[in-house]
DNA sequence: GCCATCACGGGCAAATTGCCCGCTGTGTCT
DNA sequence: AGACACAGCGGGCAATTTGCCCGTGATGGC
């Protein structure tokens, strides 16, 4: 490991209490000094090509870009950009995606500080890494059939399914996601077929069962 | 307003990284000064009976205790503390429901810094304070109106709505009813009108509310 | 008897769905 | 480099469903 090396970091959060709470915690780290900051994807993306960080720290609900999409295209233009994703969401399956599309790492919001500072240094050392959450539960990992279905997703249709469980309308996700609205029906179409489900009720119920979203929120 | 008062405050949110936000942001605030902290409604409770701050600010998705319970707690025992919800839920459900246990304000994450400052001090002078995006999201309020909404439902609407909700098809519930499937749709679609939703998808999650079906079911 | 209102279902234009197609770009294999 | 698979995007179009109207009986106060 190069030990003394300055280590640049931008931050992706659209909470700005959040980023000021990094800011806060990383100026404390002599090795880690924060270049630049974005609070959606599509700023995310500019930002990146213009600072070219070492590490970028990144949630993954953003308005405008989702941030799976985001990871796609910072990696797309940068291959080796080293992406750590850091949210709040437990659920593997998140992780999963997240991996695909090229993060390194995936550290949930309620890892302490001590946890997010070692995986900055872990993805540094273009190392995967998982907080100790999510490394359990991608172990016990149980492979319902409605688990690798949801696998069998694009992270783009994984995204507008969540949208869509959120009661999101269609017009909504193609003005968020730039893209018209007849591409969202086809996707929604394509999603309802990969996992074998015939009316929205049984998607609803379907991504709630995956934790994909919570019943209480709406 | 009392011009010159220090008014010291308790974080309440389980995210370290939160916390660290909080307080870098506060400590550039004179007149605010952090005097206790918590990461669960358990605690949050036995800080404040100790340090009785001014002010407690707090997330209302907690480990141990949820935020809803504490705050009713930490106002049984101190009828006048002043508490401000800060959180990323932006269901006007989770305010009305936070206001009602005896919160006094109710600001979303994705609010700017500014807001949340002006928020502490609005809750301090004991002035009920909304973040303008739930503020608004209440003006069009639908939570207390659902319930007798619901009400205007005769029997074998919702009955229908029921099994709606439950994902049986069309053809199946007209059968079982003996109807024709033309009448459920019609049915559908008044019951959609009755309640305000225009998807399927708020169909099951305003179902899900009212307690009509129970998605550990499906 | 009269009015309200429910249950039921027909009709019909407008919108959506289901399923197909083709195009482009990227990654992979050989 | 060339071939291939497949993601993302969106057009096309028939078949279905929706949104919203209507009329018919039956039931139930008052």
């Amino acid at each position: 490991m190069i030990a003394e090396s300055i280590i640049s970091i931008m931050l992706v959060d659209d909470h700005a209490m959040i980023r000021e709470g990094y800011r806060s915690l990383l100026k404390k780290q002599p090795r880690l000094t924060v270049i630049a900051e974005a609070s959606d994807g599509e700023q995310a993306y500019l930002q990146f090509k213009q600072h070219q960080p070492d590490v970028v720290i990144m949630d993954l609900s953003l308005p405008k870009q989702g941030g799976l999409e985001t990871i796609a295209r910072i990696r797309q233009h940068t291959p080796k950009a080293r992406i750590l994703v850091f949210t709040m969401h437990q659920n593997p399956i998140f992780a999963l995606q997240a991996i695909k599309v090229g993060a390194l790492g995936y550290v949930t919001k309620s890892s302490s500080a001590d946890i997010l500072l070692s995986a900055i240094i872990e993805v540094y050392a273009e190392q995967h890494i998982f907080s100790p959450d999510i490394a359990q539960a991608l172990a016990l990992e149980k492979s319902g059939y409605e688990y690798t279905a949801l696998k069998s997703l694009t992270s783009r249709e994984f995204e507008i399914l969540r949208m869509l469980a959120e009661s999101v309308s269609k017009e909504a996700i193609a003005v968020t996601l730039n893209i018209s609205p007849k591409t969202v029906s086809n996707c929604h179409y394509v999603i309802k077929r990969k996992l074998s489900v015939s009316s929205d009720i049984e998607l609803v119920y379907l991504a709630i069962r995956m934790k994909i979203v919570s019943p209480v929120l709406f």
